[in-house]
DNA sequence: ATCATATGTACGCTATATTGGACATTGATG
DNA sequence: CATCAATGTCCAATATAGCGTACATATGAT
């Protein structure tokens, strides 16, 4: 039920759950490694990572490459991820209106959900312009970091968001600490409104917008973005919200719906 | 390094292996079920089922879906996915050569490897015609039951290939009984001809042609193929080869190879 | 030569994960 | 009402998985 287990030192892991960390782990690095600097980087007992290693290597959830008995993500996780995908069909509608988004903003515009108790970029589309702003697609980001965070986890009540939201991620990229009150009072505000704006916490010149997407559930299950340099978001803020608010409620039918259900 | 260990009755399954029993087992029914159904289906205790299938929707594997308590694959499968896809980018290149070969030959395109020891169509492009013919994409197929299979099992010796395919896997879709050496011998011919074209086995009115798309250890890592009428395919034989084996070579330095390696 | 670090393997101890079976609930059926 | 099947929860027994540790090898620095 909650996720305060592994607090607790000295026991052992599970092994189920040391692989799915193994894999995450790979996932943030984006690069192949070997199992010795996995269990390095991850503190976990030598022995126990090359057991798990070879266990997903045999299932073919990691595969061989870069050399060097490094290891990296395999074949079977893309074909399971395909199958999510193919199951919740949310890809293709996803990309026309992202497109529309960047064509009539030219902006950068972004389809954000959470990836467990954290943020991530699921597709984005630049703007057209000089400039663009772009920003990693699946990493994992601080919920409080981010607009759409203030969205994602509206439905929840303060003291879940509390539980459910890493107490280091309210320690800003630029050192700060963001008071869990003040972020709660941004989800309420969020919450009402059904959208959220600021100037990007994670840099000095961009603004972001944010609405949410509906699931059946009634509550945000995905968002869509805009990432502008700080002048343009704010002249053309209502044009920007209006466009974002048209291209939600157009989404809202399809994501984490399933497609012959 | 075999896959012949979970025949030995009795003893207890580790449960990592149960995991991804249970992941590919909901990847092959493409429907969410209930934990006891998986139960019952794949032959596990349902204790044990129960306690993986919580452990994996909180971790995201899973996720409840369809009501009633039944689960599917879950979204963080497809970031891994993703992450994979990201890692080694032969998509891009794949959806184009694709459609291509689709628009050359206006037949069905297939870009096609194997999944463990099994054979699955990754991607593919129907043909402009009026009747199309189109297969399941994702879904693992016996390997002697496709053209493609002698391509992706070249590079295995004879016992290897007979070791590495379950031997209920040469029982066909009709019920007869395909020899092993039979099949080894299509394999070697295969082998030699840098391709393997036949009548498919799994219907009665197509045609099948595949070639290898060679990796970086020169061996069969993907095949391109074309599924046609009988009559068609037999007509524009060596056309429709020359197509393939172009469509192969522009491919060749895009699939299983990392992307900023 | 000596030491330190990185990497992979082998093995025994013991905490615990897997499992069978008991139990509770629901709904359908005769 | 009695019975049966389907579904989910709980629990104790024990086979074993995770872990610490020792060992083997390679590489590079001093």
């Amino acid at each position: 039920m909650d996720a305060v287990q592994d607090e607790a030192a000295g026991k052992r892991a599970r092994g189920l759950d040391r692989a799915f960390e193994i894999l995450d782990f790979l996932r943030q690095k984006r690069q192949a490694l070997k199992p010795n600097e996995i269990a390095a980087q991850i503190g976990a007992p030598r022995s126990s990572v090359y057991e798990l290693v070879n266990l997903l290597l045999q299932h073919g959830i990691l595969e061989f490459t870069g050399g060097e008995g490094r290891v990296y993500l395999g074949r079977k996780l893309y074909f399971l991820g395909a199958a999510y995908e193919n199951h919740f069909d949310f890809t293709r509608e996803c990309e026309a209106t992202l497109e529309q988004l960047a064509d009539e903003t030219r902006e950068t515009a972004q389809f954000c959900m959470l990836d467990g108790n954290r943020y991530t970029v699921v597709r984005m589309r630049e703007g057209a312009r000089p400039f663009r702003i772009s920003t990693d697609v699946g990493q994992s980001v601080p919920i409080p970091w981010t607009a759409s965070g203030r969205l994602l986890v509206a439905h929840l009540s303060d003291q879940e968001i509390l539980n459910f939201i890493p107490p280091q991620d309210f320690r800003l990229p630029n050192g700060e600490w963001l008071e869990p009150q003040t972020f709660i009072a941004e989800v309420r505000q969020a919450e009402r409104e059904g959208l959220f704006t600021f100037n990007s916490i994670v840099d000095s010149f961009t603004h972001c917008f944010a609405v949410p997407v509906r699931g059946e559930e009634g509550h945000a299950a995905a968002t869509l973005c805009l990432v502008t340099p700080r002048d343009d978001g704010i002249a053309n803020r209502d044009r920007y919200l209006d466009c974002l608010k048209k291209a939600a409620a157009g989404l809202e039918h399809a994501p984490a719906r399933p497609k012959r259900g």
